[in-house]
DNA sequence: TATCTTTTAGGTGTATACACCTATACAAGT
DNA sequence: ACTTGTATAGGTGTATACACCTAAAAGATA
């Protein structure tokens, strides 16, 4: 009754004190996307400055997400965004083959209609994408093919663990969408396809197959065109 | 040249400033060994002045270790401790099950010597704890046995989750310490038997087995205590 | 006496001041 | 030319003040 939080006087800016949550999935949003390649410095006062708050609630949500190792910071340089050695790609691509064949053991949730209209609009997305490929875009259709699939996890620690992989190889992906533009889309559309299939019968074993199927050709790509041959 | 940090001054207390880090660790080991059972409720003022520094860097600590799902901070209350339902305790149990078979797949270390010595000596300390039983004694055995397996666990991955599961776990089997005197320490006795087997071999695969077999074991003891009968 | 309102003590959330750390540019000496 | 010491700008880490929130005790009223 008292509070009315509408953005009546603000046309286009919204930002009205985002929390440390909303801020914490921002940056790690913007990891993943590649806005903060590797070797950024993300610099409090800035981000401060920018979302309209103190260091204080800003330095919160940088330290949270610590525990990813996606980031370090570093006292009186500022937080820099991680490259991942191959080794530690590899590592996250060998857990993401073993997480996805869990989805449909551990407790997964009844797939309902909602499921089967999502996938197949992201499929009518991605058959569009291929026509006119934007690495962005591409990396938006990922996204929400992630969200579709970790929705559908019923163990909570399984959820967590798979968000957790995701966005640690998310940015390698955004990489091997920008080099290999045709092979990431024709990807997408093909992954989309059997998950379409599997969501049809309705069986969430078959979803988690198909993700460690479609887990394992992307780590092809990722081998091809960045740990065999040389860094860009 | 300028600063000697030495504790001259202090003959006992050996506190000098502790880092996050330490204190982050220090406060996930009381919720582990139940020093602060769940319902406790942390408050900030109070460990700050513990630990001897202000409230900023607990506040941090603090909230470094929210997405271990072990604590709730409410605005105007404080930091409350979980219990875990029984459906989280089941998640927790399923997935460490699950881990456990792959601690063998994925880039295990080496066994060395070292280990080997260790939990012989850890053998020794839990026969000799199943004659003169202390729940508190019993944790810390607990707590030597996890870090001896999560050192020879190589992908990064596999090891911060099977941590993650350990510190969800734990504070639970302290419970079960306390009910089950008995079974609890012959447990530990005859995992460390199988352990010590499986690393005699230099098999990690065989240790990853030991730790799932266990965790079965241990399950059914929650079952058995905790699930079905009546609430402490 | 019972119930609703008000006060109040004590907590978290945020802004800010300041100490300390780091890298860089620049000046001085060899 | 090269090395070294130093000043400085700008960053993180910590302490502290204060706003706001919450729950429980105190008080008012039927």
């Amino acid at each position: 009754m008292e509070k009315q939080d509408f953005d009546h006087n603000s046309t286009e800016i919204n930002e009205q004190k985002p929390s440390v949550e909303i801020m914490q999935a921002e940056i790690i949003r913007r990891i993943c996307f590649r806005e903060y390649p590797p070797g950024s410095q993300l610099k409090e006062a800035k981000l401060a400055m920018e979302f309209g708050v103190s260091r204080t609630p800003v330095r919160d949500a940088i330290s949270r997400i610590n525990h990813l190792g996606l980031v370090e910071t570093r006292n009186g340089v500022g937080t820099v965004v991680i490259e991942l050695s191959d080794e530690q790609i590899r590592h996250v691509y060998a857990m993401r083959l073993q997480l996805a064949t869990l989805i449909g053991v551990m407790t997964p949730r009844q797939i309902t209609m909602v499921d089967k209209t999502r996938v197949a609009e992201l499929l009518t997305e991605a058959a569009a994408l291929k026509r006119d490929f934007s690495p962005r875009r591409y990396m938006e259709l990922n996204h929400q093919l992630h969200n579709l699939v970790t929705d559908l996890i019923g163990n909570s620690l399984l959820r967590s663990f798979w968000q957790q992989t995701y966005h640690q190889a998310a940015s390698t992906w955004y990489r091997i969408a920008a080099l290999a533009e045709t092979d990431a889309a024709s990807g997408l559309v093909l992954e989309l396809h059997d998950l379409e299939n599997a969501i049809q019968q309705g069986d969430p074993s078959a979803v988690g197959f198909v993700q460690r199927i479609h887990i394992g050709y992307g780590f092809q790509r990722v081998e091809e065109y960045l740990l065999t041959a040389i860094p860009e």
